[in-house]
DNA sequence: ATGAAAGCGCTAACAT
DNA sequence: ATGTTAGCGCTTTCAT
């Protein structure tokens, strides 16, 4: 620990003004001597400047947040690597914050109020749930935000968001194509946004299908431990069934379509726990293609939803806007692709 | 966005001072007629202060900053957690920074240089490497830092520490009690201060079973990728026996001690690649005690090093400094704890 | 109880 | 090319 050096110091032991140290350390004009008189005593001195200081006079922090729900869900730090990656080439600093639950002391809400006092120039913000005072306090603050996800179409704020509907029907349209036909949608909690545009897609997808039976069913949030707790409902209903009965009965699913990776690694274990055999008697994706599909298994089949690359998209319409704050609002999409693996096709699945 | 209302305009409105707002504003002395007027007023102009201002003025900006290596390896979530616990109720903001490679151009260096321009006031730093650069940054930094790990004697930084190496070493008593004779020890860079404590940790433990054969790989770093990597080469040298050879041959270790739960669980994955029984013909264990350990199966055997209980009493050292920067530094330390489970465990391994 | 004014450290006119 | 000065928004003496 150390005591910090002001420009004024600076410029006394350089024999200069403090305008002059200013200039000669900004690069602005000055002659090579005072440069060198000045570079010298900053050095000696330890000298940086007060990044306070230079905010309250500039107006401008240098600095961006990304903030995310949780953290914990590899899918944000996928995120998080693509919005890093454009912040860093554009002189950004990225701090981040995990708002964690939606209501607690550090609600994003809180967040947004905090970014108000002029923390940071920008926000990249992906929402589990839009509600108005969300919006409200969207409309309301005085740096730019960007959000990954989906708004109403009249918030007028820049978005990157993906089509996790196509993306759920994507995921029933290969196990359909591999035969399946009792598919069962392993959802989230139905209330957020992600939770109703996944719900929305595998009802229109096995809609398409009459051939199908479909069953829908929803975790009280996105986390492996909820998804295992509904897929034990999912697939044991009355909780008594022996494995026998279970692989046997019309009335159990031939496939899980989870919400996201975690809900569906969930479903993974208790598929285990009931010694149903995946992919043999039982099929299951996930939503998010994150690095934990690579850690079970059977790997697990999963639709990306490209987030590093709408990271990177984020933050590039957010350093757009602080450059153009009067551009029009603009709304990025990326394609959803599934990566199709061990624990949705037999053959894939036995090495 | 909407443009920042200033204490000026506030006092403007309600008629009275800008030091009398001010005063109204933090609870300081003012009558009851003044605090109604000015609330209003700010509350009409949506005010809210300046955060950089009242950094200036103030000297501290009520912001906490907490760095680690990878923000994608789930023991620093844990940490954060704990964390970010005690600094909620502590009235402090938490942002978190990813460095990533050690020497890239967000490099711990640069965090703490960073510091000094007074972006937060204090920092939470659990490095995976201790280098002289590092030491002497910290030396030469106005703000309080922790540090989450081991550091020289003569530092003089307060600091939470564990004893990874007693941790590995419990592994590796649990491994002999189980029958266990052939212990290889995966290591990630022994050049990391975790990686020379756990080799330590193995090579004493071993030392002390003449009966033990031992041998150490070291893996490039601290990924599943890369155990997975180096658990081949040390599973299967010549890489190319069969299955059978491989398991007949007294060569085999018959356990792996890893030196994190990311590198067991390539270890796992390796075993699995070459069809080597999990726990059958080979047992593996883990050190965090992460999340990760019940994703996998079989679960995995970890030493717990506490890591959440470290960031909350690293955050209590950090806010207690903050309150009293000349006392003496402390350094704190939890004990590790082996948790068993499948991965280590012939019986348990079989539900 | 309230107002006037200084000043935190810095940058950017403006003048020389 | 360099120095003088105003002022970013706020808190806090110091008078009154």
């Amino acid at each position: 620990m150390v005591q910090r050096a002001t420009l004024t110091q600076v410029a006394q032991r350089a024999g200069v003004s403090i305008a002059s140290a200013s200039r000669a350390l900004n690069g602005l004009v000055a002659s090579p001597a005072t440069v060198e008189k000045v570079r010298r005593a900053a050095d000696d001195l330890g000298y940086v400047p007060d990044a306070s200081a230079r905010a309250l006079k500039m107006g401008s922090t240098g600095q961006l947040t990304f903030a995310v729900d949780d953290i914990g869900n590899p899918v944000y730090v996928e995120m998080m690597t693509g919005v890093q990656e454009v912040v860093a080439a554009g002189g950004y600093r990225l701090q981040v914050t995990s708002t964690g639950a939606t209501s607690g002391p550090h609600s994003v809400l809180d967040l947004i109020r905090n970014l108000r006092r002029g923390y940071a120039d920008g926000l990249i913000l992906s929402p589990l749930r839009v509600t108005p005072e969300l919006l409200a306090e969207l409309a309301a603050t005085p740096v730019p935000v960007v959000v990954i996800g989906r708004l109403p179409q009249h918030a007028g704020v820049d978005t990157v968001m993906t089509d996790s509907a196509l993306g759920v029907a994507l995921a029933v349209e290969h196990l359909h194509a591999q035969g399946r036909r009792r598919i069962a949608f392993l959802n989230g909690p139905g209330d957020t946004t992600p939770g109703a545009a996944r719900r929305r897609g595998f009802d229109e997808a096995v809609a398409a299908h009459p051939d199908v039976v479909a069953s829908t069913h929803e975790a009280v949030d996105f986390t492996m431990s909820a998804g295992r707790e509904a897929a034990h409902r999912l697939l044991d209903p009355t909780g008594r069934s022996t494995t026998a009965e279970l692989a046997a009965s019309p009335g159990t699913p031939d496939a899980v379509v989870a919400a996201n990776d975690l809900l569906a690694i969930g479903a993974l274990h208790a598929a285990h726990d009931l010694g149903l055999d995946v992919p043999g008697r039982l099929a299951v994706t996930g939503v998010d293609d994150t690095s934990l599909t690579e850690i079970v298994h059977p790997s697990l089949t999963s639709v990306s939803l490209a987030s590093r690359r709408r990271g990177q998209l984020a933050a590039e319409l957010l350093m757009r806007r602080l450059e153009d704050p009067a551009r029009a609002p603009q709304v990025l999409s990326v394609p959803p692709l599934l990566q199709v693996r061990g624990s949705s096709t037999t053959t894939a699945g036995i090495r």
